[in-house]
DNA sequence: GTCTATAGCCGGATAGAC
DNA sequence: GTCTATCCGGCTATAGAC
């Protein structure tokens, strides 16, 4: 038996393939071929190809969850720790500049789809926002810490759409630092950040 | 002759389907059924499928000009005519929340499918960019003009995204509030933007 | 210009041998 | 658990009648 199962093997090939190809244009012959595995031996491990589709959210869920703990665990403080999170558009500006947020790209196609499958992918944007959420909170943001983990979710999409579309790295760490400096100028004082100048 | 054309009727139907469906997900049969016409006359006007896109893009870029030349004329100053602008994202906000933007979109998707058109719908961002830019010139933005017109457009992209994953219209409201009140704190002298609290 | 008919391919999915 | 062989349907695209 392998270290890696088959199973996982698919779920992590087909993770790749729908992030760069998109989930509809990607073949099951595609991801068998990814694999090394004939096309007729993948109905042993998936029914269909929605099946793999939740098992590939279910992957993305649970890395997510991984990588939102490490940061809880290394970052310094809530603005370090929020940091982390605007770094993720530098660490990966390559493959943001081709393929777009893995993310907020596969809502958008299984929204235009009509697919079962929208709420449960969203549910990754919901653990970022309440994480994102409990730092502004930390910050002293109170109610409106989830109205500003919104706003730095969203303003990362936007980033992430703009960069596929000009292939722009420069506009990347140019909005970067934006972000990074309105973060600075956000007050961390107990109902301070209700009259921020940039809200 | 019809008041519209065949021709137009297709691009028309399938600009829609398109935005609607995703340009992968979206068949022949499909376009052909909403025109009303068999599947085989239309390759009478189209040969490939690759031509209807052009043809759809082609029709965005020439109903964006228009529209950009109407909010040039009836607006009444530059930071009026940006609200025209941002504003879309209310007017529109039910398609958005089920298709999202259908620029961003079809960029993102052309993006994954390595679609050679993609730099060609990419034009339509640009036009707005330029757009964007030369309100922004007026207000006396100088060299960063360009900057701020990535930045709003970037902005209301994000919305797009985060309102097609959560279907949150109040989402969509508190941020065009915020780019309203960030678009009024932004000084109108020449080279005073330099130093915006929120750039 | 519009139709029907059909070619040819590739998609997801199944059956059954090994 | 993996394979080969195959079904069925929908797809793009073509041919040719009207």
């Amino acid at each position: 038996m392998p270290v890696t199962s088959t199973r996982e093997l698919i779920i992590e090939k087909a993770d790749t393939l729908f992030y760069e190809g998109g989930y509809e244009a990607t073949s099951f012959a595609e991801i068998a071929a990814a694999v090394g595995i004939s096309r007729g031996n993948f109905y042993h491990h998936f029914k269909t190809k929605d099946d793999i589709l939740n098992a590939v959210i279910r992957r993305r869920v649970m890395s997510t969850r991984i990588m939102l703990d490490s940061w809880q665990a290394d970052g310094a403080g809530p603005r370090d720790r929020i940091l982390s999170f605007v770094h993720m558009l530098i660490a990966n500006r390559s493959k943001i500049m081709a393929f777009g947020c893995p993310v907020g790209t596969l809502c958008t196609e299984l929204a235009k789809l009509d697919h079962v499958a929208q709420t449960h992918a969203a549910e990754i944007f919901g653990l970022f926002r309440d994480w994102l959420a409990g730092q502004f909170r930390v910050l002293g943001a109170g109610d409106r810490a989830e109205q500003l983990a919104m706003h730095i979710l969203s303003w990362s999409q936007g980033v992430a759409v703009m960069a596929v579309a000009f292939r722009d790295e420069a506009f990347i760490r140019t909005e970067v630092a934006r972000i990074e400096s309105w973060l600075s100028a956000l007050p961390n004082l107990p109902h301070a950040a209700k009259e921020s100048q940039c809200s």
